[in-house]
This record gives structure tokens, C-alpha cells and sequence, in this order.
RNA sequence: GUCCCCAUCGUCUAGUCAGGUCUAGGACACUGGAUUUUCAUUCCAGCGACCGGGGUUCGAAUCCCCGUGGGGACGCCA
């Protein structure tokens, strides 16, 4: 069978195979990053808005590296990348570690198809050298004018627009003005041409990229025209925004990489919810919502259009609503290494212990990171007295009387749970004539240093009653 | 400077394509109140926007034009 998408009479690739009959109008979309830094938030949106269509529409992902920058891209950067992707669970059906029909994945691999590529464009008079570089002729009437941008004489070109079909925008007109490299005079192809090669080699069918490209985009439909190919649907999606003053979210940014994310502990599920945020949105109100949710009801036509500002409170709170849901047994396979690293606990815990400690504090924990500081009294008896709740303790009432009277009550019960305790607090409370209230603040105050914390008759339970009468006696020494 | 995209609460947004149901809805943040052992949680309430000006129309957040504002692109980077 002849391969038809190929307009200029390419021998057949591999890639042709996925295109016959039945699988005609299979959605084929792609990641295309290069690994030239760390895993910058907007890309990772990029990827996740790709992966999110090709999940919805049982298309195929494809992830391909675009390595043409010999001299920019690292394998750190690499690494950074399919790492993130990974965290982020991203997975792709075609790429770096996974392989496919159409690769090599990597464009610093493709060489060979690149050259045949180009040939065709030279047979067809499309190119020409200048400078050891090869560039892509324009059709259309040439001047020399001034720009006063680049304030030197140029040569434009005054041809037709190009019309750009955008899933998301509409119709788009654009003339491209200037020819532009498809070939570098170091030996390296140029963005421009690669990407539209490997969108035409790998049968790409959308193209979902971030609104920077928008721009980029006329040159590639001037290359598709010219190798008689129909360009695939584009979809041009806001940029993330930075937070506060100008521009788009940039390098250097707090919060623009993924990996400022894992190291600060945020639930990639809980990110990946929020990233799905910035610009899409289901149009009646769910915001939190399980992924599967999401990749059904994603689509084009719930897209904004103009730029999102990252908002690190949204995130925040979608993170403490993720953490919260979470189940005991995941909250504590979560909070274990998190609490080793800052020296609370070692291989040596008790797993019971650790899983009635976190029991207690999950409902109280507003992220992972601030997890050591809710829970670290739980594992140390050196733990500080906060001065700013010590205040606020002493503040009204007797706390010190509360403390000697409630002393010898705990002392002396025999059965240690909560509703235990709780009862002989409140039998305590009327044979004083005070308020049940006014023993809590002062006994959180003595067994963890804090003014608030985890529920105070839970947190007593788990200390055990030992712990807890040793810490009230260590207190009252400091009355 | 040129070209392209965009324009609803502080922020993310619904409503705009098919004009009336919008005294513009939700969420985050903020403020107040209730509950509570807690500067936690939960609940309730409040605050708060159609960028401006023309036009079309009985009627415009919604359609058109012009301003203005924001974003992007203008590399032998991707």
C-alpha cells in the first residue's frame, strides 16, 4: 500500500503504519522538550495538557526530546525531565525508555530523516545557502527595509499569510516575513524544521503547545505547505503567569520547577490537579476531583484563552485537601522518610506507635513539610517550650493550680484512652468547680511545648501515660 | 518599533460562540460570627468584578468599532 502522508513521495517509514485505514483518525499528540534545565512548571502543563488529551481520547503520547542544541542540553536536564514526568505520572506510550514505531525519540538520533527531508525541500527550489547555513526560501515579493527593532536594513519577504487552524483561538492569519534556518552552519537542523518534521514522521495529529509558539507556528505551516502536508490542529494554550508583577512565569521564579515541589514535599497529585487548574476548568464549579474525572471531561473547549496567574494559596489548599483524604496507611508511607530526614525517627520506630501518632495528626497536618514541626514532640523529650503559647496560657485563669490538680488525677488512673481521660478530667472539673476548658490549655502546653496541635485527649492517649505525668511533673517544676 | 493573542471579583474562573432567566455564580485569599481544648477543623455570613468610549438592539458582560491595558513573538535557542 502506497504511504500517502507523506506529499513528497517519501519510501515508507515506520511511522506510516499507524496511519492506515482504521486508525485514520487515532489522536496522536507530543511533549517536545529539550533538556536544556530543570522541569519548568509551564512545560510540565504543556505535558500534562498532552497527556490529559491523549488519555481522553485514547490517543497516543508521545514523548520526544528535542536534543538539537548540542551545546545547551545536559543529561542532568534530562534526567530532571523524565523524573518529573514520573513523579508527576505522566507516563508516554512512545519515547525515551519506552521506544515506538516512530523513533529514535531523541532528535540528535534522527539525523538521517532530517537529511531526506531537507533534500526534498531543496529538490523543490526551497533552499538556499548563506554563511555555510541553509535556509528556507519564502515565497513572495523580496525589499530591503529598515527595521527599527533590530534598527538594521533586512531583506522581508511580502507574501501570503498563513492560516493557522487553532483549536483554541480560531482562525489565524500570519505572514511570515523573514526566511529562517533550517540548517545550522554548525551542521546541527534547526527548531523550526525538526519539529515539523518529526510532527510529519510521527504522525502527529495535535499540536498542544504553550502561546509563545503561537508566533512560531506561521513557519511551520509554511513548511507543511511546502511539503504538501496538512497541518495537524493546533492548540495554543495560556501561559502560566507569575504570581505577582510581570511576564510569564519564568526561570528562576520561585515555585518554577518541579522540583521545588518534591523537595518541599507538595503531593504531585495534588500539583497535577492544580496545573489542570491553570487553564482548563470543567465549567460547573469541581475543582478537586480525581484524575480520571479530569481526563474525561478534559477538552479544548474548556480552555481559556489568556494567561493564568499562579496562585501558590490555591495550591496550598488543594495540597491540604489531597493530604487530608489520604488514607492512614498512605499518609504514613508519606510521612516516614520526611520524618527521618529531620532526625525524628530512625529504622528503630515502633510502626504502631508511628501509625497512632500520625492518626492523630493527620486532620491537624496542613503539609508535609510542616509535618516535623506538628508531630516532633511525639519523639523527643527535648522539645522547646513555645514562649508566644506559654503566654497566652498563663494569660487568664490558673493554669499552674489546673496543673497540680490535674496532675495526680492522670497519676492515678488506671485505664489510659481518651474517653478515659476525658471523664476524669470532667469529674475533676466539678468537684473543683472550674470549667472542663481550663485544663487543656495548660496540659498541651506541658507534654508538647505548643499552644495547639493535634486533639489534646488523642495526643495524651498515644504519649502514654508514663510520658505524660514525667512531662506535667517536669513542667510544674518550672512554675 | 512591527506582528500575533487576550481582556469578568486581589487571584483562578462560570456566564460570551447561539443577546433577555446576571440585582453576574463558584473556588482561593481576606474579614466577621458560631462550634471547639487550640492562631486547627467544620459551618454560616460578609467583602469583592463585567477595562473605557462609541455603535447595533426594545434589551449587551455577551455582537461590532475605536481606544486603553495585559501577554507573547520578532536568534544560525527551543
Amino acid at each position: 500500500m502506497p504511504c500517502h502522508i507523506f506529499g513528497l513521495g517519501f519510501t515508507r517509514r515506520a511511522g506510516c503504519g499507524l496511519m492506515a485505514d482504521s486508525t485514520m483518525s487515532q489522536v496522536r499528540v507530543r511533549f517536545a522538550p529539550s533538556p536544556t534545565g530543570l522541569f519548568h512548571i509551564g512545560s510540565a502543563r504543556t505535558a500534562l495538557f498532552n497527556w490529559l488529551y491523549a488519555r481522553h481520547t485514547g490517543g497516543t503520547f508521545v514523548l520526544r526530546i528535542e536534543d538539537t542544541d548540542t551545546a545547551r542540553n545536559t543529561p542532568e536536564a534530562l534526567a530532571s525531565l523524565l523524573d518529573g514526568m514520573r513523579w508527576l505520572g505522566l507516563d508516554w506510550d512512545e519515547g525515551p525508555e519506552k521506544g515506538g514505531d516512530v523513533g529514535p525519540y531523541l532528535q540528535s538520533e534522527r539525523n538521517p530523516i532530517y537529511e531526506e527531508y531537507l533534500q526534498k525541500l531543496t529538490d523543490a527550489g526551497r533552499t538556499y545557502e548563506q554563511d555555510g547555513a541553509v535556509f528556507f526560501k519564502l515565497l513572495g515579493e523580496r525589499k530591503v527595509v529598515f527595521d527599527k527593532y533590530k534598527n538594521a536594513d533586512i531583506e522581508k519577504v511580502f507574501g501570503e499569510p498563513v492560516v493557522i487552524e487553532d483549536a483554541i483561538r480560531g482562525r489565524v492569519e500570519k505572514t511570515v516575513e523573514q526566511d529562517f534556518v533550517l540548517r545550522r552552519s554548525s551542521g546541527d537542523f534547526g527548531f523550526h524544521f525538526t519539529n515539523v518534521v518529526d510532527d510529519i514522521a510521527m504522525a502527529i495529529t495535535h499540536v498542544i503547545r504553550g502561546e509563545d509558539h503561537l508566533s512560531n507556528t506561521a513557519r511551520h505551516v509554511e513548511l507543511y505547505n511546502a511539503f504538501g502536508q496538512k497541518p495537524p490542529v493546533f492548540a495554543h494554550i495560556p501561559l502560566i503567569l507569575k504570581s505577582d508583577g510581570k511576564g510569564k512565569m519564568s526561570k528562576r521564579e520561585t515555585g518554577a520547577y518541579i522540583e521545588d515541589y518534591r523537595t518541599k514535599h507538595v503531593l504531585p497529585e495534588a500539583l497535577r490537579n492544580f496545573l489542570c487548574l491553570m487553564g482548563w476548568n470543567p465549567k460547573d464549579n469541581s475543582e478537586v476531583m480525581p484524575i480520571e474525572e479530569i481526563i474525561e471531561r478534559f477538552g479544548f473547549d474548556g480552555i481559556q484563552k489568556d494567561g493564568a496567574r499562579f496562585d501558590e494559596k490555591k495550591l496550598a489548599h488543594i495540597n491540604t485537601e489531597y493530604l487530608r483524604a489520604l488514607n492512614l496507611e498512605t499518609f504514613a508511607w508519606m510521612a516516614a522518610p520526611i520524618l527521618t530526614e529531620a532526625g525524628l525517627i530512625d529504622e528503630s520506630v515502633d510502626e504502631d506507635y508511628l501509625q497512632a501518632v500520625l492518626g492523630v495528626s493527620q486532620e491537624k497536618a496542613r503539609d508535609l513539610e510542616g509535618l516535623p514541626e506538628l508531630v516532633g514532640f511525639f519523639f523527643t523529650e527535648d522539645f522547646a517550650i513555645d514562649a508566644n503559647a506559654r503566654e497566652r496560657v498563663f494569660k487568664k485563669g490558673d493554669p499552674a493550680a489546673r496543673l497540680r490538680e490535674l496532675l495526680p488525677v492522670l497519676q492515678g488512673l488506671s485505664e489510659w484512652t481518651a474517653p478515659a481521660i476525658e471523664s476524669a478530667i470532667d469529674s475533676l472539673a466539678e468537684a473543683q468547680s472550674v470549667k472542663k476548658f481550663d485544663y487543656f490549655p495548660v496540659t498541651r502546653l506541658a507534654v508538647s511545648g505548643q499552644g495547639g496541635g493535634p486533639d489534646l485527649l488523642g495526643t495524651l492517649e498515644v504519649l502514654g501515660q508514663e510520658r505524660v505525668v514525667a512531662r506535667m511533673e517536669k513542667f510544674a517544676t518550672t512554675l
